[in-house]
DNA sequence: TTTCCGGCTGATT
DNA sequence: GAATCAGCCGGAA
């Protein structure tokens, strides 16, 4: 089905420009619906990891900390790495300085 | 089809 | 600061 929401997520997540990173919130408010973060999570999920034109890695939730559950195809090991080797400065604790790094929405629907 | 769950978030308690 | 609640929406069963 395809629904706007996901094309919308999805086309945000491959607009983030490498050393910057987007909250679950900030692409689910970027496609109009500012409670559907956790959606954000559920279409990557469902569609990506394993797809590197859509740098997933760089959607974290809103305090910067990879909250990955740890079983996916990816973990929070291989996305803190990407980041890092994105330029961003990663802790152990897989937390990442967001305000630093926060990607700035360029409000923008459809081409 | 319906039901339940979940990589979230913000506001309360 | 930790715990709870409610709201959103796409998958999987």
């Amino acid at each position: 089905m395809t629904s706007d929401f996901k094309k919308n997520v999805i086309d945000f997540v491959k607009k983030i420009p490498r050393g910057r990173v987007a909250s679950y919130g900030q692409v689910a408010s970027a496609c109009g619906h500012p409670k559907a973060a956790r959606q954000v999570g559920g279409i990557l999920r469902g569609l990506n990891i394993a797809d590197e034109k859509i740098p997933w890695w760089r959607v974290i939730n809103n305090r910067g900390i990879i909250t990955i559950k740890g079983n996916w195809t990816a973990t929070k090991e291989l996305q803190r790495g990407l980041l890092v080797k994105d330029g961003i400065k990663v802790s152990q604790d897989f937390v990442l300085d967001f305000y630093k790094y926060r990607f700035s929405i360029s409000v923008k629907g459809d081409p």
